[in-house]
DNA sequence: CGACCTGTGTTGTACATACAACAATGCTAG
DNA sequence: CTAGCATTGTTGTATGTACAACACAGGTCG
């Protein structure tokens, strides 16, 4: 019989939950409650993140290596910065091997956002359960690639 | 003294690892994997998503119900309906109560991208350990309302 | 029958994301 | 000092996502 590779796949797609399909939808709920949250702050989730990177990193960081700390492309996180840029929240970051640094107004921004941000830290810590935060730090740390700095 | 609540949640802003920045890592890292794996079948891992649920549902949907059983927005079920009804892989759910359903074609391009799929379902499996796995399988039943159909 | 309302799908706009291709920078070798 | 070259940031294009506002049924009530 000529088969196997195929028809077992079928199957497995067919009745196996997609771990991708798990993620995504994770990610759609979780976020949009930060984001509704963060709203009339004017920031997105996705925003806050990358200020509070750059402001609680040990040292400053170029775009390359921003991008490489949040595991996403390159050109993502060059438009990320773009907007924040335009907006006078970040600056630098926009040449090659010039380091990006929050502004005094994007630090300003942030602390504005942190109780918003709170609210929405604690209530999705109680949708998750403390399992369910426990479990997300653990897929945290198995996505996570360790830095190789020194 | 004068504070509390805004202080205290800058402090915790400037400590605690963002719940949201996780699940946005934990996305980035596992969509890429599965839409790499399924590139050369010319579907990305969402537009497989929509087809398998529509395949697997017990009843055709329309596109509101699709939308809640995904919990994402009635415009962005739309939207990726649109991109798949273009391409002849699915047909309805472009008016108010008419179902979608997926063609032939759309069937036949879910079963030809199985293979890639279970390779990416298998090496995201061992990339999160068995621990990791049912730590997925824990959040999304914790983010997954419960339909309410009867 | 026709005028509303309610629910459903689409469209305008904006952001987040990634791949490919391009541009700019800086180092290194000659 | 200049010509390559590798690295790094941006831009073109496409997808996925959501909120607001709009369009389009279908049902109800007068």
């Amino acid at each position: 019989m000529y088969n196997t590779g195929r028809e077992a796949a079928v199957a497995a797609l067919w009745s196996e939950p997609c771990l991708a399909a798990m993620v995504r939808r994770l990610h759609r709920v979780v976020v949009g409650r930060y984001d509704e949250a963060l709203r009339r702050h004017g920031l997105t989730v996705a925003q806050l993140d990358l200020l509070m990177t750059l402001l609680t990193a040990d040292r400053a960081l170029r775009s390359v290596e921003l991008a490489g700390a949040l595991q996403m492309d390159r050109s993502t996180l060059s438009r990320n910065l773009a907007r924040l840029r335009r907006r006078g929240l970040v600056t630098g970051g926009d040449r090659p091997g010039a380091a990006a640094a929050v502004t005094p107004a994007g630090r300003q921004m942030a602390e504005d956002a942190a109780e918003a941000w709170l609210r929405a830290q604690r209530a999705t810590a109680e949708m998750l359960g403390a399992d369910g935060v426990a479990a997300l730090d653990l897929l945290a740390r198995r996505v996570t690639t360790p830095d190789e700095e020194g």
